[in-house]
DNA sequence: TACTTATTTGGCTATTTAACCAAATGATCG
DNA sequence: CGATCATTTGGTTAAATAGCCAAATAAGTA
């Protein structure tokens, strides 16, 4: 894997894991719903002011969030709301957590070896 | 916010956070085009068999792949493929990243002071 | 049974992240 | 200008994560 490529996953990865804190998950929701201003959504959040403001830098640097100063305050909003597209997706991966399938007793798949794995690739 | 609410989010931020690794996210694109066994993602890799097997526990434990053991191998595979779709919003979010909009010079709207936000709601 | 192969586990260290507090900034108001 | 409000920044500490190495399992194979 090449170097551009690699850039390019860590990128990806920047983006997913901004998303990844209960908290900001949250916001992104609250945002969806319309721009707010940092105080409104510290109300809802139960953690300091100056942890949200990081939350939503964290956001802001990702791309996911905008923001705009008006007035003394600050309004945030959602910049890119297909992210909340995402959320079906994980429900479905927690339902489908939940389960833990044994994966169909009679499996009779050669189960090719890792060595045979190489030998095959070269015989390609 | 209630304790189960909470812990929804926090579950929800816990498989993002299995996705959000570029290893991670190389390796669940791999698996969409089929199972694998662990040595033959290491191969792709450039890190320690250590490593990528603790990688694939993340995604295991979030729920997002499956391991079934066939001989002496271990194969893996994508348990819920929808979070392929997660990378086309990815892009939109790196390529919306990078023009980071000014947001039209003349906005004229009130500037609710968060005070008055407070003052607002009461008045509802 | 001993040997090799495939993979996981258990430390260990370096790095990153989260949270809070206190202080700094920036804008408006008196 | 000085006070106040909204928010960010810096510092600190605790906890989580990533990576590597070495040792432990587990399943064939000789």
């Amino acid at each position: 894997m090449d170097e551009s490529r690699k850039a390019l996953y860590r990128a990806r990865a920047k983006v997913l894991k901004a998303l990844a804190h209960p908290t900001r998950l949250w916001m992104v929701e609250k945002l969806a719903q319309g721009e707010h201003c940092v105080c409104e959504l510290l109300e809802t959040v139960d953690a300091d002011f100056s942890t949200v403001s990081k939350h939503l830098s964290v956001l802001r640097q990702a791309g996911i969030v905008d923001v705009q100063k008006r007035g003394k305050q600050m309004f945030y909003r959602l910049k890119v709301p297909c992210v909340l597209e995402f959320m079906g997706c994980i429900e479905a991966v927690l339902a489908a957590g939940a389960q833990d399938r044994p994966d169909a007793p009679g499996m009779t798949t050669p189960g090719t070896a890792c060595r045979q794995c190489r030998q095959r690739e070269k015989e390609l």
